[in-house]
This record gives structure tokens, C-alpha cells and sequence, in this order.
DNA sequence: GTCTATAAACAGATAGAC
DNA sequence: GTCTATCTGTTTATAGAC
């Protein structure tokens, strides 16, 4: 591992490779991708892979590596909601959710990371296993302490659990879904306007499903 | 085009290498996909891939005509709901949706259906176009129309459609992060058991979405 | 560290025997 | 229709010059 403060050329030649891959991994697949394309869009020879990497398969990991911190950092540490009350932990988990929902349908940067995930997760990729344990894990049980102080109900209830996958359900399948989405709302694109309109709906249903749960 | 009534060691064939194409092309993609080992584990050889279907491609696209097939055939066609009461209208989405969920997480043939239609809906293949026209649209409409029946708003209004989608998001999600639901649950297998218990949240959920939208 | 040249393995397509 | 053998091009990885 390198001097993390050192920002000479080679950092420079890593960068630019993981950022191509995490592209062309993400739109073609792994084998689709050739380390001839990687290294042309990368500004670089084949060989520098092999140096810096060790591989091809080293380069994909370290595009998980990548994806795994870039998304930590966006969607923030999960925090103690401990002694929140049903109105504040039911406004809290709409503001998450309309931040999920801007997020990832008007961030460039989730195109990139959507699709490499999106991948890594139908064919059961090994970078999964870090990025369950680092992330979805640990988010989805905060946003069961939410759910279960909305409702009133016990946050690692099957039922709690259960509500917050629907939940994020709605949310990723906008973005999952894009292309159908777009055509049938008749949408050029998905932009901070329809993204807007999107997160209304979803916080109408979110509202309405806590209602719906509560004791 | 064969016969269709025609029943021959051709047709055979053909039958094994769509079979053992759909499952290959689902799980590792297009071009990790070799005609080497198509042809294997459909006990024949490679040249007849090219003799049956003129290339790798061809063959790619005769599942992709499959998929739409299969599914068309089990989803039912559209039907007609003009006239329908609001209850009659939620009742029938109820039971639509429990009946996706019970398709989608039970039936092994969905396994490898979704995997090949979540890969082509990420490289945006050509056999979206068919399978959107022929089958998205047409279903999306029809449970516009019921959503709208269901509110007292207009079918094909914004947020109808797009009550729709969040409704189809929540279920689907459970297909395609399987992996992660399963983690998250502590569950061996999503078998039926589990996707009762699934189709009885979302349908909680579908209710008070409905009276939330409600006019 | 960067790059060219090349090695060794693999791909899809096809010719031709049966 | 089926299958073997082979052609042609492309792949990743690497050796070695600079």
C-alpha cells in the first residue's frame, strides 16, 4: 500500500484506472471488459495494470474497495437513534429516503456505482460480502430503530425488517428501472424535477405504510 | 421456421441450447458466456449453435424470445377492468401483487427469467424493446387502470403510474436483492413460507398506500 | 514507472467427413 | 443434423528496453 498523501504520477495512473473500470466493469460485465479498452480510456499501456494491480481481477477489487468507500461516505455513518420519538423517527426516515431517492437518480456518480453494484450482486461477487457487512448491514438496521419507534414496534421485529427492504424496494427500483420508468412516464430523463415528483409519491406511501403499521 | 408441431431430435437441440443459454447467459452475461460451454452443457457441439441459431448471437436472441414468451404466459394477458368498483379494484391488486411475489421468489423457472432480464435491462439489450411493448406496458396500464379504480384518480395520471411502479419496486426488490434479504433475515432459502410472509407486508402496504392516495 | 513486443491460451465461426 | 478439426482473431499476462 502507498503513502495515502502521496499524489504523484503513479497515484495518478491508479486513479484514472480505477475510475475507467469502475465504467466499463459497471456497463459490460467483467469479462466483457478487455484491459485493452481499460487502459486506452485510462491513458495508460495494458502492462501498467499488471504493475499496479497485479491483475485484471486485482483491479476489480479494487473498484469494489472503491465503490464500498465511496458510498460509506455518501450515505454517512449510521447514527443512535435511541429515545427518538414516533413524529421525529417518522420525519427522520423521510428526509433519509428523499436523500436516497435524490441521490440515486440525479448523481452522476451513482450511475457508475449503481451499475458496478447492481452486477456485483447478480453474480454474487466477492466485493458484496465487504459492502453487505460495511453498509447495508449496519444502514438497514438504523433504519429498522427508525421504523420501529415509528410504529411502536420492536426495531429487529421480522415485520420491521420486512418494511424497511419494501421500502428501500421503491426507492431502488426507480433507479434500477430507469429505462422502463422513463419510457412510460414519457421522461427524456430523470432529473432533479422528476426525482422531486418521484420522492413525493414515495413519501405519501411511506407515511401512509408507517400509519398503516402502527400499534 | 420449423413446424412447430414438428417434435425431432432438431427441435431437441435447439430446445437444450436455449435451455442451457438462458441460465448461462443470466448468470455470467453475453460475453463470459462461451459456445464451448453452451454446447456442453447441452450435450452437443459447438457448430450446431451456428447450424440452429447462425451464431452466438442469434442464440442470445432466440431466449430473449423466450423470456417474453414465458413470461407473458404466466403473467396472463392484460384484461379489461373498466366498470370496476374501488374495492373490487383492491382486491384484485392485492391479489395480482401476492401472486407476483409467490412467482417471482418460489418458482424456479423465475431464477433464471429474472437474471436475464435484470442483465439486459442494465446493457439495455435489444430484447428490452420487445419484452417492454409486449409485456411491461401493457401490464403497467392495466394496473393503472385498477390503482385508479382503486383512489378515485385518474388511470393514467402522474401519480397513479407512479404509485404503480413503487408498488412493482417493492416486489421485485425482494428478487433481486435476494441476497441481501436472505443475510438480513437469517434465512436459509426464500421458499414459501418466507414469501407469504413478504406478500403480507407489501399488501399492508398496497392498502394503506391506497387509502393514502385515496380522493 | 512507463511502454512495446510477444507468448500462451482462448474465443467464435466454419469446412468437410459422416 | 451431427460432429471433429481447424482457421482467424482476440484475450491476459509478461519479458525486457528505456
Amino acid at each position: 500500500m502507498r503513502e495515502s498523501l502521496d499524489h504523484g504520477a503513479a497515484d495518478d495512473t491508479r486513479r484514472r484506472l480505477v475510475s475507467a473500470a469502475l465504467k466499463q466493469f459497471g456497463r459490460h460485465g467483467f469479462t466483457a471488459t478487455s484491459t485493452r479498452a481499460l487502459a486506452a480510456e485510462a491513458g495508460t499501456n495494458i502492462a501498467s495494470i499488471a504493475y499496479h494491480f497485479g491483475s485484471k481481477a486485482g483491479l476489480y477489487r479494487a473498484c469494489g474497495e472503491h465503490v464500498a468507500a465511496a458510498i460509506t461516505e455518501t450515505v454517512g455513518a449510521p447514527r443512535d437513534h435511541a429515545g427518538c420519538s414516533p413524529a421525529e423517527a417518522a420525519e427522520l426516515l423521510e428526509r433519509m429516503m428523499r436523500a436516497m431517492v435524490g441521490f440515486l437518480c440525479t448523481s452522476p456518480a451513482a450511475d457508475t456505482l449503481v451499475a458496478f453494484l447492481l452486477r456485483e450482486m447478480a453474480e454474487q461477487g466477492a466485493a458484496l460480502d465487504t459492502i453487505y457487512g460495511s453498509l447495508i448491514e449496519p444502514k438497514h438496521r438504523e433504519l429498522s430503530v427508525l421504523w420501529g419507534a415509528a410504529t411502536g414496534r420492536d426495531a429487529e421485529s421480522e415485520a420491521v425488517r420486512l418494511a424497511v427492504f419494501a421500502m428501500i424496494g421503491q426507492v431502488v427500483y426507480f433507479r434500477i428501472g430507469r429505462p422502463v420508468v422513463q419510457r412510460r412516464m414519457g421522461w427524456d430523463d430523470i432529473g432533479p424535477a422528476e426525482a422531486a415528483r418521484i420522492a413525493d409519491i414515495l413519501a405519501r406511501n411511506l407515511r401512509a405504510a408507517i400509519k398503516g403499521q402502527r400499534l
